[in-house]
RNA sequence: GGCCCCGUCGUCCAGCGGCCCAGGACGCCGGCCUUUCAAGCCGGUAACGCGGGUUCGAAUCCCGUCGGGGCUACCA
């Protein structure tokens, strides 16, 4: 066999040590004896020990992970994640699971182009990154599109584009190449299926030619009895009439041989020990009858080919992992640091999905969120950088960033949080970067570019805008009164313009403003402030239909500058406007 | 059903046996500021799922229980 070909080169030396425990560190209360080997509770919580009839036997062919197990601990023996710990030269190790010696990690993004850029793979995408960036390690694109009818360019490209907002980057993958040449896994189906092959040949896998019925009476029956539905290859033919059968010209998918009884455990960087009893694991197809690779095959054999070290994705293939395992040490390669990401959820607390809102990145872009904001975020949910801080920049995450100091909790997705924290993001913006930001979304509520001038005049006005937004969307709606005929608000118009007092205090304003000189926000409120004054009013009450009359709204940037920005004509146009409806009595808004 | 993961304010995070009648943030409530809406500032509300055990001492360790979630395909 030649699988283990691609691999052996990309690992270091030294790689093998990479599964020792990580060692109890100093914590006062370690009690190392005990808590390695807790009594009792480990092999019932992975269910090993009820009708235990073979017992649990490791079946482990790295002699590495062999060793990791003499002196396995469970999750609640991991390191000590404070702070304190946190810093310091000894976090590389216990992120890297190596207890000496440098090892180059390189960590993979694998989304399959068969939907949109989910936030959660945004997150995912984003952890995967801070960890290799951390780690001085490297970072990989893959396109995991072996599933051909699903898989689009479009949906491809939306995933380069959210992942490149988010300000990732990659050192090798689908759009930049790399060393390895094919990132795609449909181009590489030889590759699998080659693999495949040879794990046949080995005897670790067979051709299935089992049928639906037959399965779906096992798992049917298996479930009755209270035990695990995972095929246990019981109908499997012997090589000799497999060979016949396909001689024959039958179709039948590849399935992998899991080794029963025994037990496939591993150190999860994020959740710590787990295991399986791999009567729980089913042989599982890895060659769909058709020649194609599973999800399964495709995905191990590349993070062995690609010499991926360390594999962080969501807990949601944490129960497949033991699969992914027993290939790669099938392939006679090098197992991964595997680490399982708690899953994103909406408020219900079940996994986060279209009906909890928005779901895609994409959509939170066109909404007017910052991938600054979209970042930091999503980095936060679930990771926390310490020192009570949770404005933390990109660049400022990467030297912070642990993975043990992940959370193993799942985390509801609070759209409300990210709004507010978005409006930090904005309001630090230069207000040159922020009117940049906005252009689009200003040009969008018009449905149309602007022009210079008009550029220059939210600029003016940006700054009042940008203290008080939450989204970039809500730019356009701030400012369109100066680009253009105002459209009145209904709801503002009725609450406000229906006072009797309304048409006396435009005229009076209009009287003030003609002979202000120059036009700006300070003389504009001197004046205003004078007639306010000699009418009586307080600002509250005289400055109200003036906003409306010239904004349209009663929600708007300052009154006094945006008249000054308006400009006077206008400004005075706008109040004649007004006055003329109030006295047409006719207060609807299709101005 | 089986297996696995998880359980601290409504939400996210901190907590690593005494510094905790539990800290920060969002939200919410109240106040200040105020030309609207925001922003900002100040204050308040609110949690260790439950039961045992270990210990002088438990949010922290152990066991059990309950609850939530994920997986259980020739999808990924």
């Amino acid at each position: 066999m030649d699988q283990g070909q691609g691999v052996r080169h990309l690992l270091p030396a030294g790689s093998r040590h990479r599964h020792r425990a990580r060692p109890d560190r100093g914590s006062v209360g370690a009690v190392p004896g005990q808590r390695r080997h807790p009594p009792g509770g480990l092999y019932r919580r992975h269910g090993l020990r009820g009708g235990g009839v073979g017992g649990a036997r490791v079946v482990d062919h790295d002699p590495a992970s062999r060793r990791r197990d003499s002196h396995r601990h469970s999750r609640r023996s991991r390191p000590h994640r404070g702070r304190g710990h946190r810093r310091g030269g000894d976090r590389r190790d216990r992120d890297t699971g190596q207890s000496g010696g440098r090892m180059t990690i390189k960590v993979r993004f694998a989304p399959s182009p068969t939907g949109y850029l989910h936030v959660g793979g945004g997150r995912t995408a984003l952890y995967n990154w801070l960890f290799a960036r951390s780690q001085g390690g490297t970072v990989m694109l893959r396109g995991d599109d072996t599933d051909v009818a699903r898989s689009t360019e479009a949906y491809a490209a939306d995933i380069v584009n959210g992942l490149r907002w988010l300000g990732l980057d990659w050192d090798e993958g689908i759009d930049v190449g790399g060393p390895h040449g094919e990132y795609h896994q449909s181009r590489r189906l030889e590759r699998y299926r080659q693999v495949a092959m040879d794990l046949v040949d080995a005897g670790r896998a067979y051709h299935g030619f089992e049928t639906e019925e037959q399965l779906d009476t096992f798992r049917r029956q298996a479930q009755a009895e209270g035990l695990a539905p995972a095929y246990d290859g019981r109908h499997r033919l012997d090589s000799e009439e497999a060979r016949r059968r396909l001689a024959a010209g039958e179709a039948a998918p590849i399935r992998f041989a899991v080794p029963r009884p025994g037990e496939t455990r591993f150190d999860d960087a994020v959740k710590g020990d787990i295991g399986f009893g791999n009567t729980q694991i089913d042989d599982f197809v890895i060659l769909r009858s058709d020649g194609s690779p599973t999800y399964h095959l495709a995905s191990t054999v590349d993070d062995v080919d690609f010499g991926i070290t360390h594999v962080i994705r969501g807990e949601d293939l944490l129960p497949s992992t033991p699969k992914h395992i027993l290939l790669t040490e099938a392939m006679g390669a090098t197992r991964a640091i595997y680490g399982h990401l708690s899953l994103l959820t909406g408020p219900d607390g079940s996994k986060l999905s279209k009906r909890h809102g928005h779901t895609a990145l994409n959509a939170y872009r066109d909404d007017g969120y910052l991938p600054e904001a979209m970042a930091n975020y999503l980095a936060i949910l679930g990771w926390s950088p310490g020192e009570d801080e949770e404005i933390v920049p990109l660049a400022d995450m990467v030297p912070r960033f642990s993975l043990d100091a992940v959370s193993r909790n799942p985390a509801v997705f609070d759209p409300t949080k990210l709004e507010w924290m978005n409006g930090v993001y904005l309001r630090q913006l230069h207000p040159a970067a922020f009117v940049a930001r906005a252009r689009p979304f200003v040009e969008a509520t018009l449905d149309r570019e602007l022009q210079p001038a008009e550029v220059d005049q939210i600029a003016a006005i940006a700054p009042f805008v940008q203290e008080r937004a939450k989204r970039l969307d809500e730019v356009g709606p701030q400012v369109a009164f100066l680009l253009g005929d105002v459209t009145y608000d209904q709801v503002s118009w009725d609450k406000v313009m229906a006072d009797p007092s309304v048409p006396v205090i435009l005229a009076r304003a209009m009287t003030a403003l003609r002979t202000v000189e120059p036009w700006s926000a300070s003389t504009v409120e001197a004046a205003l402030r004078t007639m306010l004054e000699e009418r009586g009013l307080s600002a509250r009450k005289g400055l109200q239909p003036l906003r409306v009359a010239v904004t349209g709204s009663s929600i708007s940037p300052p009154l006094f500058e945006s008249m000054a920005v308006l400009g006077r004509e206008s400004t005075l146009r706008r109040l004649t406007e007004a006055g003329k409806r109030l006295l047409d009595r006719w207060p609807t808004t299709d101005a």
